[in-house]
RNA sequence: GGCGGUAUGGUGCAGGGGUCAGCACGUCAGGUUCUCAACCUGAAAACCCGGGUUCGAUUCCCGGUACCGCUACCA
């Protein structure tokens, strides 16, 4: 794996090899929407250039990790429409991997065993000044207020190790790192880095508990995965030395890194569940389409150069590059987000939606099967009446729940506001029967039946179609009249109009 | 504190040594309509500050400030 030839070889071909990239979330939670966007700008390049993408599960924190989350990030990648070609690999079963490397490495000098308690040697404030961190927020404790300082276990002579070692201490394996020189690395969003060796401490390798940390376990499955471009987030930057020494020290040939800067919240904190929904899956909840949540996410922090903003899955395939890839971190927007909603809810063709509008109902529980055979038709008449108003699809079950079913509220604003003349149970009785009568029930028909019933009444149209519109819909907002007529059908618009009389002149 | 990164309207992105600094979301005001959405018209709204370099900087360089990240036997 980490043989330097293999690597060589690998690198001759580069030209002609395909890309293979990996999402490597952490199941220390769901889904997070920055996380998400990582994994899809990981899909979009990979799908780009042909390659592959992999996923691989980083659970070496025994004591953070809840394997039941696995699950629910697998879900929420797959609501996005993010599909991995090989994986999901677990860190937490290729263990004596880490540990040979980690062996390997201090055999060859770049490393050494700590003795230390854990953190024990840690002292000193990072700021005497800023120790004004907020409680509460849970999820980032930890000792930020503490700075290592060099191991004295650096420095042992093999008869103090073995002193140690016949006592039975735990030990941890540590970096070596250079006292001089400088790192350097490629970031095709950040360009070319270096940074002094002096500023990088020696970081754990592998805890006295023979668990590898990150920093490791990364770096070795990157190289056994044959990893070509590692896409993650900017909070990755500063650690990135880090690997590349491990890289050397391995023997292997270092990957093209490319960060990505981070989400924040409106108040350009990092994105919490304060700045409300954070899981991608409560954006499914809500009735999100995942193509406009994946346009949405792509332009978060990329762009194509021109002015392009609705883009078809297809299309950011297409035109995804990393050289389009921003440096300053984004604040996720949901008003946007929304407005894109809209536009997948209402652009595409009403086939397209249809199936996300079925799994709607089915989860409140309208659904009926016919409209899946013999009244697809009708089906998919109705959705595309609807969906020019629909923000969500929530709103098909939402206000718009008079179209799958006839148990429906009469919306209280929509009663004050077009029931409340005094007028409206009689024209809404004229109406009714005139309705009844009618021989051929279509949107012309309607109309002039309605026009007719206003006139005769010396009232606007406007009027009795509005109050008509609660009372077969419930709503003050709904498509057009008649259009929900035709859809409705007469008899569901007779009773339902019968159904608001008795509502109106209660006896 | 140290190290690093970033800085264009409220937000997301363009741009670039000389432009009326562009697009979109949002906001506001009109128009249209059977409600609402859509749509049409119009408006307000930005190059962080200070030094350089230059004939000329929003753009290049340096400093400051702000913000973000890392500084864990977390990832």
């Amino acid at each position: 794996m980490e043989r330097s030839h293999i690597r060589k070889e690998s690198d001759r071909m580069s030209a002609l090899q395909k890309p293979r990239v990996r999402f490597a979330p952490s199941p220390t939670g769901y889904l997070h929407v920055g996380g998400a966007r990582t994994a899809l700008f990981n899909w979009l390049f990979a799908k780009h250039e042909g390659g592959t993408l992999l996923l691989r599960v980083e659970d070496t924190d025994v004591e953070r990790n809840k394997p039941e989350l696995v699950d629910g990030i697998l879900v929420a990648l797959k609501w996005l429409g993010i599909e991995w070609d090989e994986g999901p690999f677990f860190q937490s079963q290729r263990g004596a991997m880490y540990r040979a490397a980690a062996e390997r490495i201090l055999a060859s000098g770049a490393g050494y065993p700590c003795y230390c308690k854990a953190t024990a040697y840690a002292g000193g404030d990072y700021s005497a000044t800023e120790n004004d961190d907020h409680e509460g927020e849970g999820d980032d404790e930890g000792p930020k207020s503490l700075k290592a300082v060099a191991c004295p276990c650096r420095d042992f002579s093999d008869a103090e190790r073995a002193a140690r070692e016949k006592e039975g201490i735990p030990r941890a394996i540590r970096f070596k790192t250079p006292r001089t020189g400088v790192t350097k690395f490629e970031d095709a969003v950040f360009g070319p880095r270096e940074i002094q060796n002096a500023d990088i401490e020696d970081f754990v390798l592998l805890r006295s508990s023979g668990v590898p940390t990150y920093q490791l376990s990364v770096v070795v499955d990157d190289i056994d995965m044959r990893i070509t471009h590692i896409l993650r987030g900017a909070d990755h930057l500063s650690n990135t030395p880090k690997q590349v020494l491990i890289y050397h020290a391995l023997g292997a040939t270092p990957p093209i890194f490319a960060h990505v800067p981070l989400i924040l919240g409106p108040d350009r904190t990092r994105l919490s569940k304060r700045h409300g929904a954070t899981s991608v899956g409560s954006y499914a909840d809500e009735g999100f389409l995942p193509e406009a949540f994946r346009n949405f996410l792509a332009l978060l922090g990329w762009s194509t150069g021109d002015d392009s903003e609705f883009m078809r899955t297809s299309e950011l395939i297409e035109r995804f590059q990393l050289s389009g890839v921003s440096r300053t971190n984004a604040i996720f927007d949901r008003a946007k987000l929304e407005w894109y909603n809209t536009q997948y809810l209402q652009k595409p063709p009403v086939e397209e939606l249809l199936p996300f509008v079925e799994g709607e109902l089915r989860r409140a529980g309208l659904w009926k099967e016919v409209w899946a055979t013999t009244e697809r038709a009708w089906f998919a008449h109705a959705v595309d009446l609807i969906r020019p108003r629909t923000r969500l699809l929530t709103d098909f079950t939402g206000w718009a729940r008079a179209f799958f079913s006839d148990e429906f509220d009469y919306e209280q604003e929509a009663r004050d506001k077009f029931w409340k003349d005094e007028k409206v149970p009689s024209l809404l009785a004229k109406l009714t029967e005139a309705l009844a009568a009618l021989p051929d029930w279509n949107h012309d028909a309607c109309d002039a039946a309605l026009r007719g019933v206003a006139a005769a009444e010396g009232v606007k149209a406007g009027l009795l179609i509005n109050a008509t519109r609660v009372a077969i819909v419930g709503r003050a907002v709904a498509p057009p009249l008649f259009d929900t007529m035709v859809v409705l059908g007469k008899g569901r618009v007779v009773a339902r109009l019968r159904r608001a009389l008795a509502l109106l002149s209660p006896r």
